[in-house]
DNA sequence: ATCGGCCCTGTAATTTCTTACAGGTAGCAT
DNA sequence: ATGCTACCTGTAAGAAATTACAGGGCCGAT
């Protein structure tokens, strides 16, 4: 973390914004976080393509077979990692979180008790923390460090990465989707201002002809305007066209 | 910002946790921030209640005169600050970021560039920085720390705080939201599943008939659960269902 | 055992959307 | 001047959504 000071920050933010490459990003990232002194680090990008269905990635330090299992098990049902990708609550893993955790199973289904029990058993623990932070597209970032090392002194160390990832990682995410060129589909042709406005009163549930009452021009010219969105957003209708336009941001 | 360790952070993340009401919250606020060591801050949330108008609340320790100019020139036409609001890039303000702004002010329209000189002129000096926070459901937080005082040397003390606001701003936020009993419109009763199922294939633009063909139920049958989500949606067209389910983080 | 919630299905009239055809205006830039 | 873009409007046929009417089955809880 070096000499910590606004003048860094600057620094940090101004390099990560001119990352031109994925090598350049990941070097990077591994600099950042082999710093902070931790064992391992992951860090799983979500990005929606769809409302049926999105893609990841992750990138991490774990061994392959964990990250498989991880997987397989759906271990996102666990109330706590769900509760994670949705808000922006970050996890802090320490002895007091494990037997929170522990503590909750009681009162889980049968099923998922046993994924959060091979969870915990497999490899979640360790010292550290998962940070949560919501791209503009719905896309979504989940960076974890840990430390597996117990005879680390881990948890009076973390406090300051903490605070230190907290900062920075989501720019890192921001970077990363960039960089991935990853966009929800059709987003590809800007809308008009015109447009827009129908798409804005339809998804408040205005008909055409109500939007045209607001907007002062006949039902047609929204129609006109709504089929071009349409066309843009490469929706099949109305309904995909408003809701892509509020998954890429746009309203 | 006391020890500054991991337990520390967990007993903070549980202290917002807890919060029952707004004056603790806003004692905490006040508590964390002064002492930060800055000489002002503001607090912006904006919670969108349609695709067509969002209410806005600021908590701030300016003065009056300047939030009201601030709000009535639509600061926020400055590029700067709208890029503000829509990513979640800090702005740090230090000497280099005045002169940035100064430089981008000769490609600007005239309209703007008014607008930018009134804002830099009023008040928008001072070291400190601004940070955003995206909430799940469409709100947006905003937290400006200021030091106006220029005999106090702000800028290399800037980072601790700006590390720590980042980890737990997000965090106040969510309370605030909480706490503040707002939720975008029509969000009081569950969805069921087959409901949810039915609103996400909508959003991806498939007809109730295609939905049916994919959910192996009639098309009437998908018709009767979109009926019932926009009821509890309190939505008067599937399209308006849709997008607010989108807005509320539901599909 | 009864009630309520969730799931499922049908018919039919009306409204709205979607897509095709057609056309015209205003402003801005090379 | 010419082309480009955004904006605007009309008619009409067919597809889809909306709203009414109607009904039955399954399951868990009091």
């Amino acid at each position: 973390m070096s000499k910590n000071n606004a003048v860094d920050d600057l620094h940090i933010i101004e390099r990560i914004a001119n990352f031109q490459n994925m090598d350049q990003f990941k070097t990077a990232m591994d600099g950042f976080l082999s710093t902070l002194g931790f064992d391992c680090w992951a860090y799983t990008v979500k990005m929606p393509d769809s409302f049926n269905g999105s893609s990841f990635d992750i990138i991490h330090t774990w061994n392959q077979e964990f990250v498989d299992r991880y997987r397989d098990i759906h271990a996102f049902h666990c109330p706590r990692l769900k509760h994670l990708w949705q808000s922006e609550v970050p996890l802090i893993y320490d002895k007091k979180f494990t037997d929170n955790d522990l503590k909750l199973l009681r009162h889980q289904p049968v099923k998922v008790k046993a994924v959060i029990e091979e969870i915990i058993d497999f490899g979640y623990h360790g010292h550290g923390f998962s940070l949560t932070t919501h791209g503009k597209h719905g896309d979504k970032g989940v960076l974890t460090l840990q430390n597996r090392d117990k005879r680390k002194d881990g948890i009076d160390a973390i406090s300051l990465s903490f605070h230190f990832a907290s900062a920075f990682f989501p720019l890192m995410h921001m970077k990363y989707i960039e960089l991935k060129g990853w966009r929800p589909p059709g987003s590809l042709f800007p809308l008009t201002e015109r447009e827009l406005e129908c798409l804005r009163w339809a998804a408040d549930g205005k008909t055409a002809w109500e939007t045209g009452m607001v907007l002062n021009v006949s039902e047609r010219t929204v129609n006109f305007h709504m089929a071009n969105a349409q066309k843009k957003l490469m929706a099949s209708n109305k309904i995909q066209a408003v809701a892509r336009a509020i998954l890429y941001n746009l309203l």
